[in-house]
DNA sequence: CATGCGCAAATGTGATCACAAAACGCGCCG
DNA sequence: CGGCGCGTTTTGTGATCACATTTGCGCATG
């Protein structure tokens, strides 16, 4: 609303414009599944929420239609997408296409301290399992993969991939819902083994799996089939 | 300007909003290599040169950006990309990537219509090689892919992919404008071959091929190097 | 009770403006 | 002759407003 001077001292976070304050907040609650599918968003209402007018909103929501992360209507509303069958198949391939090559990437530079890291992420990972926490669970799950993916020094095919993730979060919080997922992700363990073993098609295969495994179940029953 | 009456009554165009005829303005001009990299671009020069405001021109170049067509420096100028050696290799790769599996997944629904339509733009290419024209070598050569690729009904994917080649789009003028291409691209038939062969193995390697080869030798001389 | 009409509220779009920061150029000084 | 500083211009940002369209709800009607 008011000019808002933004903390003229301080610079930890290079002082970001608005417009993408309100990018990242949104972009995290959509990749992390805090928005159901079909979630309908108004730009006087997300200026509202983040407090700016609604030119910083606009421009944030058309950046991540861009991205997929949202869709307009033709009338322009905009709402967290609702994926048919077909699209969440067509995006796990994706990701079994794109995880599986940064990942046999990363195992290159891999290093113990990064095996480490991975695991502690996948414990947090194993507590919002148990914690029946969506939200939690999707956050570390996609922690967990990125961490590795980071090491791949391949920002390009990584940026590409968190726009699938991206599309997906939404879709991703409805199956947990449906599922009340007990077991933590069951191979979590075999990328770690393949890492600390250094087999890269071991390595590719435990992610192949984990993601198609993942996701094979997404799709929705018959009886709800969407266009 | 004025609040320019959409044409009342016609309807062929579904009358585009103003800031989609910008973007795909835009889009078309920097994936088409009409753009060097580094090519600088202003928010008002882009409104007076499709006759709108700033506002329409910001946000398709909000949308451009979050696609990788344009990239904004720390104070929000806008430019075309230019790429570092790193990452044209990259995205090499990714389309060494993407390419052979849409090709693979078109070849099964793949018809004679279809390779013939492919002949007849191949054509198109190979007089715009002979007639050096950068521009219309790209755009053809882009759409003997395309064509290609909308059989294999992957949209996700394809969608990623274009976001691939419009990153590339200025370097590819850059590439063309240095090694005066005087030969047609030599594995378009090899991909015409295999498809009428049904042969997948070969439509991948074709594939692969042509896109790593017209890619590999992008890479700016040592002295040129980018940041 | 179901259905359709119509009005009021809500919503996206694009233009315009004020402002701060950056870029540029010109002249001064060493 | 070269580098530096200062003022002018250019440029992006965000707020606000008017407007057309769409949405949604309530009421009247069959």
């Amino acid at each position: 609303m008011q000019p808002a001077v933004l903390r003229p001292g301080f610079s930890d976070p290079p002082v970001q414009s608005a417009h993408d304050r309100v990018y990242r907040g949104l972009r995290l609650q959509v990749m992390h599944g805090e928005l159901l599918p079909g979630t309908a968003l108004t730009l006087r209402g997300i200026g509202k929420s983040f407090d700016v007018s609604m030119t910083p909103a606009r421009e944030a929501v058309r950046r991540l239609t861009a991205e997929g992360a949202l869709t307009m209507s033709a009338s322009g509303r905009v709402a967290t997408p609702e994926l048919s069958n077909e699209r969440i198949e067509e995006l796990a391939s994706i990701r079994a296409l794109l995880e599986p090559e940064l990942a046999s990437r990363a195992l290159r530079r891999a290093h113990l301290a990064l095996i480490g890291r991975m695991e502690s992420i996948n414990e947090a990972n194993a507590r919002a399992v148990h914690r029946q926490d969506a939200v939690d669970y999707i956050r570390t799950n996609l922690e967990f993969h990125r961490t590795l993916y980071l090491r791949a020094q391949s920002p390009a095919m990584l940026g590409l991939l968190e726009t699938v993730w991206l599309q997906l979060g939404p879709t991703m919080r409805a199956l947990y819902a449906r599922l009340r997922r007990t077991a933590a992700p069951p191979h979590h363990r075999l990328i770690l083994e393949a890492l600390r073993a250094g087999d890269d098609a071991a390595l590719r295969l435990a992610l192949r799996t984990d993601v198609t495994q993942g996701l094979r179940h997404l799709a929705v029953y018959p009886g709800e089939a969407r266009a």
